[in-house]
DNA sequence: CACTAGTGCAA
DNA sequence: TATTGCACTAGTG
């Protein structure tokens, strides 16, 4: 029966007065100062534009032709730099830049218009924010000015924000913006930043990073954008055929073994067809379902058929769709080939990372995946080589904890993951077994991860109690490790930051949160930080170097790729064996160690052979 | 079109 | 319930 309305009870106390609640203008200053610090860039987006810009676009003088530049530059002190801004659009080869908003206080704010040639600024050094896309539209048309830039400043300041806007880091700064303005205002932005840089590095001791690797980075990055890498797209299209035949068979034995149709590549029908039409035992949980990821599937593929035709199926349809398929449409028409774009403002820990496309991850582990390495490819003539850094992590960690074991088995050149399981299972090193080897390898890595016995435990599948008994054992034995990771994240509580070699920052507020879960994900990113920080800085300063050294050399031979420990050079056939020893003697002598470093060099008519 | 979730590739 | 990324497809609104 239905309870009537009248029965129930509405009388509740009521403080406020009705009017306090009518809707008011919000305060859009604060509201956008708030939004800015949490980083709600999509909200920000949807605010309102703020009431006038410092300076409107119609308001600035326009600069056409050498001349006119001439003219603006002549008010600026000679030795002085420019602040520019820049406005275009598209990426690697050759940005298309549209206008430079210009700035300097002696001269004012101004908007130069660009043509074919590059502009003269008669030997001035450039400030700009964000600034490898001018760089490689200049490099298109002779030799770039000398430059710095803002964001890379902004980012050693705090490398965790999710962007570096120009309009959001004038905010942070300088208590100016965000809005919109003229690109003559966002000049203005740009001196002002860089008037306050040096300064505001040098308090952290962030400026000789800034000055002698960051900066001096950028354009070795836009010179690997805009050589870009060969790709053979018929080696792909060849491939992905292969795949499309495979992956016909394995749909329809996939759907006679559930006795429907359905979208493979939908984990939610997936799971209503593995879960509760075929009744196989869920194995784990995702927010919204049962999961299906390879670790279910390959549980539930020892009692079923169809989950193993899943993961070959899974399996093909990556490979064809992320890359035999998506790498061919990136070949640039001009070029004949492939230019990512190197972000050096995107990782927390200082590492790169690559996008559009990401060549960072481009399959290596299985054969099916090493063809698509193999499409990548030299010029005829060409060789690619391939320089990697052996053990890097973990010899950085050998040098920073000063644990003894690991120190000596680097400086003997012994086999790190075998001596860790000769220590570790209390055994002579020569009878390790391969199986105590590949125990040893897992947990080195967990440690540079920042260790749970549970990880661990899924790691080497065993329990987590085993798990937890061997890093007993292992801290046992390497006691500076343990002392090393202690140290580091009580120092990253009491400072809120922890720091590479370097003296790169990572800020990590949450080791001081009271919630265990966050604190605890906070510690695992205070220990994996400085090493894998370190490394990143290891790397870029033997990328700097590289590049001058090939310079120098007068070699025709090219940097083309960074995979974090790898660096891939495109040379010619008849340079090969000098730039080997060029790139063993210039990446091993990057960073002096307690440990020695050791680069191991392939060379290759192919990226697998490489 | 913007966004999230799930998934999987690399070091 | 291991660190750092990027990108795919499905699905929602």
């Amino acid at each position: 029966m239905r309870r009537e309305l009248a029965t129930v009870s509405t009388r509740v106390p009521i403080q406020q007065d009705l009017e306090a609640f009518r809707r008011q203008e919000p305060d859009w200053e604060r509201l956008r100062a708030l939004w800015n610090e949490l980083e709600f860039e999509a909200l920000l987006r949807q605010l309102p534009a703020p009431e006038t810009p410092a300076i409107s676009a119609e308001s600035l003088p326009t600069i056409s032709g050498a001349e006119a530049l001439r003219q603006w530059l002549s008010a600026v002190p000679a030795g002085d730099p420019v602040a520019v801004d820049w406005v275009g659009e598209g990426g690697p080869p050759e940005p298309v830049l549209r206008a430079l908003g210009l700035y300097h206080p002696a001269a004012g704010a101004a908007v130069l218009t660009l043509d074919a040639g590059a502009p003269a600024f008669g030997g001035r050094r450039l400030i700009g924010h964000d600034i490898k896309h001018v760089i490689e539209w200049w490099m298109a048309r002779g030799n770039p000015p000398a430059f710095e830039d803002t964001a890379v400043g902004a980012y050693l300041l705090n490398p965790a924000r999710t962007s570096y806007r120009l309009d959001e880091i004038s905010a942070e700064l300088l208590g100016e913006g965000p809005g919109v303005a003229a690109a003559g205002s966002r000049a203005r932005w740009v001196w002002q930043i860089w008037e306050m840089l040096p300064r505001a590095l040098k308090e952290v001791g962030l400026h000789p990073l800034y000055a002698d690797l960051e900066q001096p980075l950028v354009p070795v990055l836009a010179a690997m954008e805009r050589h870009g890498i060969r790709v053979d797209p018929a080696r792909l299209a060849d491939f992905s055929k292969e795949l499309d035949l495979t992956l016909e068979r394995l749909t329809r034995e996939i759907y006679e073994r559930a006795g429907e149709e359905f979208n493979i590549g939908s984990p939610k029908q997936m799971a209503r067809i593995l879960f509760e039409k075929l009744k196989l035992p869920p194995v784990k949980k995702t927010k919204t379902g049962y999961s299906t990821d390879a670790d279910v599937l390959e549980q539930l593929a020892l009692g079923h058929e169809l989950p193993a035709k899943i993961i070959e199926h899974r399996t093909l349809a990556k490979l064809k769709s992320t890359y035999a398929d998506a790498l061919p449409v990136l070949i640039n028409p001009v070029t004949g080939r492939i230019h990512t774009s190197f972000n050096q403002l995107v990782t927390a820990t200082g590492r790169l990372s690559s996008s559009s496309p990401n060549l960072q991850n481009i399959p290596i582990r299985t054969e099916l995946g090493r063809r698509i390495r193999a499409a990548f490819v030299p010029e005829p003539g060409w060789r690619f080589v391939a320089a990697d850094y052996s053990q890097i992590e973990l010899r950085i960690l050998a040098h920073v904890s000063g644990e003894e074991s690991l120190l000596a088995a680097f400086r003997a050149g012994e086999d790190i993951h075998r001596r860790t399981a000769a220590e570790v299972f209390g055994v002579e090193v020569d009878v390790v077994t391969s199986e105590q080897r590949d125990v040893a390898k897992t947990t080195n890595f967990s440690v540079i991860y920042g260790v749970t016995a549970f990880g661990l435990s899924r790691g080497l599948s065993i329990t987590p109690k085993q798990a937890q008994e061997f890093l007993n054992r292992f801290f046992e034995r390497h006691p500076k490790v343990k002392a090393y990771l202690e140290r580091t994240v009580a120092e990253g509580r009491e400072r809120g930051f922890v720091q590479t070699l370097l003296g790169r920052r990572r800020y990590i507020p949450e080791l001081r949160s009271g919630n265990p879960n966050l604190r605890s994900f906070a510690e695992r990113m205070a220990t994996n930080a400085p090493v894998q920080g370190t490394a990143a800085d290891l790397i870029k300063i033997a990328m700097v170097r590289m590049a001058k050294a090939l310079e120098d050399s007068g070699l025709a031979t090219r940097m083309l790729l960074q995979v974090h420990d790898e660096l891939l050079f495109e040379s010619p056939e008849a340079e090969v064996p000098r730039l080997e020893s060029l790139a063993r003697q210039v990446m091993e002598s990057a960073m002096t160690l307690d440990v020695p470093l050791k680069v191991d060099i392939k060379t290759g008519g192919d990226w697998a052979e490489a």
